[in-house]
DNA sequence: TCTGGGGTCCTAGGACCC
DNA sequence: TCTGGGGTCCTAGGACCC
């Protein structure tokens, strides 16, 4: 009976996903009158940099997230770059957060503009989801002037489809009762977990729609997507048990990759911007207290080619001078066959530091001073105090943040 | 003077050991 | 001289997400 009772729990839950329209654009429109019903894209400071987010008005013409500047130019002559505000951006976040916590306690903040509540146990104190949701999207909108889209279904999946068929400003219930007609005749890569490419090998076995996806076997499906077979068989019939996630989970990697304002060839060069990325990983890692034994040195050509590789050390380090050291390392085993456009430096397989410097003698001279510059740089604000040779690399102010940003964690990056 | 940056998870092959 | 299978670790790469 306690195990039936768990598999209802399970499988019958009550989720609200709340996505803000076009949220970073949203903000600035309503931050600055002069924007407002203007077609605008929110972009990055760098000068190679794509749209982050586009305003309803400029998507209704076909602009898009990730286009380059002079492509969604060409298609809306009339739009107008912003430059992202990270600010605005994660301040808004965490308020929201705040008022999320007036419903359930199960709330996992998925993203900075995207939410899931879980309000099994809570909704009938509030007179149920609808309510609920009818009253998140008027506050939001009272407090912060933007339109938010609420879906409601009984898993995170299904709450997630009834929020991404209803966008902009709408408000979807799925139940288990309407669950197979929205789902029949849907392109699979409208689910979440779907995406072009896995959604093109279904095709090829004459799987376009979800309905297909449910009726399909799972032995079939385990042969050719092995593992995922099984997943995706679930999907296709709208069942999924992944749980909201309260708790920032403990993060596998931390890094950070740059495309360079022009591509480059010249080890010199590459030295820098290593050195510099080595620092703002190895910063990052030791605000968190993170160690990390892989280091991973991600490069994409001018021909927009791509690819990582990693070295295990025998050590744990959050270092700046040892993740810089075996980067180029890395690097100089590479032979590159042309320009470089992209360079990244990340450490995984994490561990906590639990602030303990390393104890090993000719490491602590190092450790003092990376402590010191660790210390102006939060005084002072970023770069105050980097390396000789990251210089040249400078000045760069940050990007805009992703949509991946998270309030707490280490997925935070400089705001 | 095309095409960002932060992540997660999974697979597959080779080295190595027993 | 040759035979084999299982397990783990490491690395490269691809798919997906916001």
């Amino acid at each position: 009976m306690y195990m039936i009772e768990n598999l209802v729990h399970l499988f019958m839950r009550t989720i609200i996903l709340v996505d803000m329209d076009a949220y970073f654009a949203s903000i600035e429109q309503k931050s600055n009158p002069n924007l407002r019903g203007k077609p605008i894209g929110v972009v990055g400071s760098a000068e190679r940099t794509v749209i982050t987010t586009a305003s309803y008005e400029a998507r209704a013409v076909g602009v898009r997230t990730g286009m380059n500047k002079y492509e969604a130019k060409k298609i809306c002559p009339d739009l107008v770059f912003v430059t992202g505000n990270n600010r605005k951006y994660t301040y808004t976040c965490a308020v929201l957060s705040e008022l999320y916590g007036k419903y359930t306690p199960e709330v996992e903040v998925y993203s900075v503009d995207e939410a899931f509540l879980d309000i099994t146990d809570t909704g009938h104190l509030f007179g149920g989801p609808l309510d609920i949701a009818v009253e998140l999207k008027r506050e939001i909108k009272k407090r912060f002037g933007i339109n938010a889209t609420v879906g409601i279904g009984y898993n995170k999946l299904i709450a997630k489809l009834a929020t991404d068929i209803s966008k902009p400003d709408g408000l979807r219930r799925i139940t288990m009762d309407d669950v197979s007609e929205v789902l029949e005749d849907l392109p699979t890569d409208e689910l979440w977990g779907i995406g072009r490419n896995l959604a093109k090998r279904l095709e090829q076995i004459g799987i376009k729609s979800c309905g297909d996806l449910g009726r399909a076997s799972v032995t079939m499906l385990r042969s050719r997507f092995g593992i995922i077979g099984e997943r995706l068989k679930a999907m296709g019939l709208g069942l999924d048990s992944t749980p909201v996630c309260t708790e920032t989970e403990d993060a596998k990697s931390i890094g950070h990759s740059m495309t360079l304002p022009r591509d480059i060839i010249s080890m010199e060069d590459i030295e820098a911007y290593i050195i510099r990325l080595s620092e703002m990983t190895g910063r990052r890692a030791r605000r968190h207290e993170l160690l990390g034994s892989v280091i991973t040195v991600t490069v994409r050509y001018k021909s927009f080619e791509t690819f990582s590789k990693r070295r295990k050390i025998r050590v744990f380090t959050n270092d700046t001078h040892m993740i810089y050291n075996i980067s180029m390392e890395i690097i100089k085993s590479i032979r590159l066959k042309e320009a470089v456009r992209l360079l990244g430096v990340s450490i995984s397989n994490l561990r906590a530091s639990g602030g303990q410097p390393s104890l090993l003698q000719e490491y602590r001279k190092r450790n003092r001073l990376l402590e010191t510059m660790d210390s102006v740089n939060n005084r002072y604000g970023e770069n105050t105090l980097t390396w000789a040779l990251a210089r040249k690399t400078l000045p760069g102010p940050p990007g805009v943040i992703s949509p991946a940003w998270r309030p707490s964690g280490v997925h935070r990056t400089e705001v």
